[in-house]
RNA sequence: GGGGGUGUAGCUCAGUUGGGAGAGCGCCGGCUUUGCAAGCCGGAGGUCGACGGUUCGAAUCCGUUCACCUCCA
């Protein structure tokens, strides 16, 4: 049986037993913050679990696509060395939400494994909680299980828990003996051991408790079942192969691995790995960068960015030393399209991105690889034969260098590692990175805090009116701010990348301006500010939004979902959004784009969003379900909470997105749109900011005014500029060379005749002059003019400024033996100067004004004195 | 969110207790050559990432900040 067709069937038997059949959610857990990835089928009903949300069905079937790297659930690094582990995998599981418990979930589980996978009965056992006497009675009834194959494990292996508290149960696993020749030889050796002999296939969960912060376990009125199965795993087992890496979906990327290095999957034990590795990588970097995930330095794209470095890590090893990874995204997609079309949708895009990333790597690469041979090099001077734990450390945290390439260099020279002094290393900089957490910043006004938790919300109406009345039900005052809550209200909360509302509330006897509008969950608060009167609590008053503000922010805003349909249009699908501002000035856009776009790509795009803008499409919104938006093909932000219920933005013919914030009613009451500036804001993230409305028209006034006050400095038409420009900068570079020419005919002139103040003091040519030099480097020019005709001697020059001299002190070469710049200039400072400098070039300053006599005396005397 | 590193000419980089901003490649002009490759001579090109401080004087020392690389959370 293939793994397609084991996913089918499962999904089917438990359709045909009234299950829901829901499709796999996001690898980005939406409505969990606390989880890098979705790392299990229940993610996605966690909610359902807890009885925050309830759904239309009770019983649900699913196959999950997982991801156990990076957070938690981190199995990255044994990936390779064990036939079982992955970072990216399916999850089947059957899920009963207060539905059937116990005894249906070990009868479905039961019936089938054996009725229609087919696994041989007397290679099954089961694990059971220790406590769990009613599983165990279960597993004796319905499998006709003896005893012995019933094992008893603790709370470690068998109770699971969602979290310190909610709900939690014990749990049951069905093992699969998979012969005595891969026991670990214990006499202790039986289906509770860890060994590769026995191997778990489908976990249970019976969450019959809520365990209370007291730690108290309270039996909840209607229990859940959560079971999950590794597709992988069950597959292998079924189609009796020793790893998960010899099914049938693995056949064509292994072929292709084999074909690109010229090396056998089982040549021996490294290669083995080595295949492993890169199979299992690039299954899930196609997955993460077909979900929109970009390689990154933080977050969710540094776990992708961390995978597929291991996997060009081992591809060395089979002699890949070109960018290889992308040419496999081919065969991962071949096996997936049918069931994940995003794979489909996004395959050139992971090509692209993948190329990129692994050519980045191959330049860090190269760059550790240099710093390695100079400290190796430096090393073997000193006749040193172990590689110190301090640069393998450096080579890593640093320069992202990874030890097993050090390895790999070092050894065939001679050298061995200090592994012991790096681990140290590295543990300390992770402890050192924990500890410093500090935490999310609170700054939520604590007043606004305990009215949420009294579960007060607010109406928000601002999609319709701009005006409303209503009852304050909280005044709070904190610190210097004070805070306006009412039962309904018009003023847009900041939100979705846009700003807050402004405006005004008014009250019978007080007046106040609000001046921001945040929200917490349901509830909206106003920050407000310049009470005229006083405004109470309980009181009727008037919410009025700044009309004209918010109808400037609309207009951004409409334009940005033009701009992104823009984007994706003329760049290519794979444009998404990561951030954006709007705001009644301007909007900020930034998006996935990994070169900088050329002026005519720039000018392309504003077309296309005037085009859209002249054509007057008009724009709707609705609240659909989330399912249903998305079958819409709506874009979606990631990493953005969506509740089910979700409001689409539409405008017709040109986009759907899901979004919150509030727009114009047709796209030509935009006016104009205008970009104003294009930039990189991360590796592969662009930034566009634009105008709307009014402001594109005042941007476009504003630079014409600038052009015709230029052309009236100038002199000339607007029109003429460029051409007066030229002949302008041609002139100043004529008039340049001319001044140029005459300054050297005066100074020379003046040159010459300082040359004739030149004296001789005990053999030695000597000049001491002053120039109306203000500064240094004129002074060191003038200096070396003298050095230069003179040949041999010392030269003191001095400089005058507002507030000081300035000296300059050069002696030739020749006499540095004897007379250093230097010591001549510190002699000087009883004069009050102050500096230093070498032994050919000295530079300082008085601090006061003396006559210049003084000075030249003074020097003498010095030099006299040496 | 924290640690480490980098930022100097169009590109790759040097710049040594703070004391004259440099090299190679590229670019422009001239010469040499039948032409090309090359060679020779000359030239342009720098807010030394930004801001602030210390100092007579900062690319260099200190502080802040930005960007990029990298390890970790």
């Amino acid at each position: 049986m293939k793994l397609q067709e084991i996913r089918e069937l499962f999904i089917n038997y438990f359709k045909n037993l009234g299950h829901e059949v829901v499709p796999s959610s996001s690898l980005i857990p939406h409505e969990d913050p606390t989880l890098l990835f979705t790392n299990a089928g229940m993610v996605q009903f966690k909610k359902v679990f807890l009885g925050e949300e309830i759904r239309s069905y009770t019983r649900a079937v699913s196959c999950q696509k997982c991801m156990r790297a990076g957070g938690k659930h981190n199995d990255l690094d044994n990936v390779g060395y064990t036939p079982r582990h992955h970072t990216f995998f399916e999850m089947l599981g059957n899920f009963s939400f207060g539905d059937y418990f116990k005894e249906e979930a070990i009868f479905f589980a039961w019936e089938f494994i054996t009725k229609y996978l087919n696994l041989p009965k007397d290679k099954l056992y089961v694990t059971v909680f220790k406590e769990d006497e009613e599983a165990v009675n279960l597993w004796k009834k319905i499998a006709n299980f003896s005893e012995e194959r019933i094992a008893r494990l603790g709370e470690k292996d068998n109770f699971w828990a969602m979290g310190e508290v909610g709900p939690c149960g014990p749990c049951s696993e069905i093992v699969f003996d998979q012969g005595e020749h891969l026991g670990c030889g214990s006499p202790n050796c039986g289906p509770g051991c860890d060994c590769d002999r026995f191997l778990e296939i489908w976990n249970l969960v019976f969450m019959q408790y809520e365990k209370t912060e007291t730690g108290e376990l309270k039996l909840l009125p209607k229990p859940c079942i959560d079971t999950g199965m590794g597709l992988e795993r069950v597959t292998a087992v079924v189609q009796k192969v020793s790893s998960n890496y010899e099914i049938d979906l693995f056949k064509g990327i292994i072929s292709e691995i084999e074909e690109l290095s010229q090396h056998k999957f089982k040549e021996n034990k490294e290669t083995e790995v080595a295949f492993r590795v890169i199979a299992d990588h690039i299954r899930a970097s196609t997955f993460l960068l077909a979900e929109g995930i970009v390689p990154s330095n933080e977050g969710r794209g540094y776990v992708l960015r961390r995978i597929i470095r291991r996997a060009e890590r081992f591809g060395r090893i089979l002699g890949l030393k070109e960018p290889f990874l992308y040419k496999l995204v081919e065969p991962v997609a071949k096996e997936y399209q049918e069931v994940y079309p995003e794979v489909k949708e996004n395959k050139e895009l992971a090509q692209t991105l993948l190329k990129f990333e692994e050519k980045k790597f191959l330049e860090t690469l190269n760059f550790g690889m240099e710093i390695l041979e100079r400290e190796v090099e430096k090393l073997r001077e000193k006749k040193v034969k172990i590689i110190p734990g301090e640069l393998l450390f450096k080579l890593y945290d640093t320069y992202g260098f990874p030890y097993d390439l050090v390895r790999d260099y070092v050894l065939p020279l001679g050298f061995s590692l200090d592994l012991e002094g790096f681990e140290t290393l590295r543990a300390k900089a992770r402890e050192e990175s924990r500890k410093t957490w500090k935490g999310v910043l609170e700054k939520i006004p604590s007043g606004i805090k305990n009215l949420l938790e009294e579960g007060i919300e607010t109406n928000f109406v601002g999609y319709e009116t701009l005006e409303a009345k209503s009852k304050i039900i909280g005044l709070i005052k904190e610190k210097e701010n004070l805070y306006v809550i009412t039962e309904i209200t018009p003023f847009y909360p900041e939100g979705g990348g846009q700003v807050g509302d402004t405006g005004w509330i008014i009250g019978k006897s007080g007046k106040a301006l609000v001046e921001s509008v945040e929200k917490l969950g349901n509830l909206i608060y106003h920050r407000v500010r310049k009470i005229d009167g006083l405004l109470q609590e309980k009181e009727e008053v008037i919410l009025k939004v700044d009309q004209d503000r918010r109808f400037h922010i609309a207009r951004h805003h409409t334009a940005t979902h033009l701009l992104q349909a823009a984007l994706r249009k003329i760049l290519g699908s794979h444009v998404r959004q990561s951030g954006s501002l709007v705001d009644e000035n301007r909007l900020r856009f930034d998006f996935t784009h990994f070169q900088s776009l050329s002026p005519k790509e720039i000018k392309t795009i504003e077309e296309q969003v005037n085009q859209w803008i002249l054509e007057n499409h008009s724009v709707e919104d609705f609240w659909m379900k989330k399912e249903e938006a998305e079958k819409l093909g709506a874009l979606a932000i990631f990493e953005e909470k969506y509740e089910d219920l979700v409001r689409v933005i539409k405008i017709d013919g040109i986009s759907i997105e899901l979004c919150g914030g509030t727009h114009v009613k047709a796209t030509g009451e935009i006016g104009l749109f205008k970009i104003v500036s294009e930039g990189s804001v991360a590796s592969g993230i662009r930034r566009i900011e634009a105008l709307a409305g009014l402001k594109a028209f005042e941007k476009v006034i504003e630079l014409e005014e600038r052009l015709f006050n230029l052309a009236q400095t100038l002199k000339t038409s607007p029109s003429e500029i460029e051409k007066k420009l030229n002949s302008l900068i041609k002139e100043l570079e004529t008039l340049k060379q001319e001044v140029k020419k005459l300054k050297s005919i005066n100074l020379k002139e003046e040159l010459e005749n300082k040359l004739k103040e030149v004296e001789e003091i005990k053999g030695i040519k000597v000049l001491i002059t002053s120039f109306k030099s203000e500064s240094l480097e004129e002074l060191r020019e003038l200096g070396d003019y003298f050095k230069n005709k003179i040949g041999s001697g010392i030269f003191f020059l001095l400089g005058e400024r507002k507030e000081d001299l300035l000296a300059v002190c050069m002696v030739s070469k020749d006499l540095t033996q004897k007379y250093l710049a230097h010591t001549l200039l510190k002699g000087m400072e009883a004069l009050g100067l102050k500096g230093g400098g070498k032994a050919e070039l000295a530079q300082g300053s008085f601090k006061e004004k003396r006559p210049f006599s003084e000075i030249k005396e003074a020097f003498k005397k010095i030099l006299l004195s040496l």
